[in-house]
DNA sequence: CTTGAACCTCTAGTTGCTAGAGCACTTAAG
DNA sequence: CTTAAGTGCTCTAGCAACTAGAGGTTCAAG
């Protein structure tokens, strides 16, 4: 039986973040004791820890409630993780493939020394003027967060 | 002259955004009509189209807020832009870093088909045993928004 | 038994918008 | 000249996914 701040060392989850977890569900209740302070099973570990390590792979919390879902349901279709695997799975390429032509924009700018006045400036420059620009950086569907 | 909606159109900022800009002071306050519509002069779209373009390159708005201190300064220095620019590019890096390791994980995992039941799903697996993942996956300092 | 670390609840703040309510204004057709 | 559609206005509240702080309680070591 851990506490919570055990809890927090154990999978590296922060303690405000935990209660946060269990307040929108996604960690059950855990037991308490007689002073009402959070005391934390295997099992709870064991589930926190899934989800620390989805978050880190860059699931938003409503896929980790699927994924808690189907664990909860083990004989359900494991179609559905994988489903969300690949959704995820094209969101991260999607952000890749955009932060490199972001990079390689950065590094433009930055290849061209400055020469003392923000006015030729070659950042401003090519903030201020797209037709500078080597890529095409539209905002495209990028609001996955990963 | 153009109104709000046309300098949306011309910029690709939404409405709303372009109000936000100027609640939060990155805009300036345009002139209005007699009937208290903004009305927005070429300055105004260069102004917004630099913040438009910094935003697709990542930039925080704060950062850009600097820079448009620079500008409104033209003869400050170069180099806060630079550092600017060069910040980012290091977030970039990183993050560009820590989602190729994630993609990789997810190709592995959807490597597997899935067998039947979720109790055997590899993505369950991965996800609830970091001893089976490839890489360190630890959360680097990733706050930035790129 | 005391002290200080760790716990509790609750509220509010963060970033960068987005959505909606409920109005006022503008513009082209009739 | 009027009217209807399409914009525009302000304001509030909400999203993710936490984080920070206030102000109070409990636990464990010495």
């Amino acid at each position: 039986m851990l506490t919570i701040g055990k809890l927090s060392r154990a999978t590296g989850v922060k303690v405000p973040t935990i209660r946060y977890y269990e307040q929108i569900g996604l960690m059950p209740p855990p037991v308490r004791s007689t002073g009402n302070q959070r005391h934390y099973d295997r099992a709870a570990q064991d589930r926190l820890g899934f989800i620390r390590h989805a978050r880190d792979l860059g699931f938003p919390l409503e896929a980790i409630r699927e994924l808690l879902g189907l664990c909860d349901d083990p004989e359900g279709a494991c179609a559905t993780a994988d489903d969300i695997a690949r959704r995820q799975l094209a969101a991260v390429e999607a952000r890749i493939a955009r932060l490199t032509a972001l990079k390689s924009e950065f590094q433009r700018m930055l290849a061209h020394r400055p020469s003392g006045s923000a006015a030729d400036c070659r950042v401003i420059q090519v903030l201020g003027d797209h037709s500078l620009c080597a890529h095409d950086h539209h905002r495209a569907e990028d609001s996955a967060q990963p």
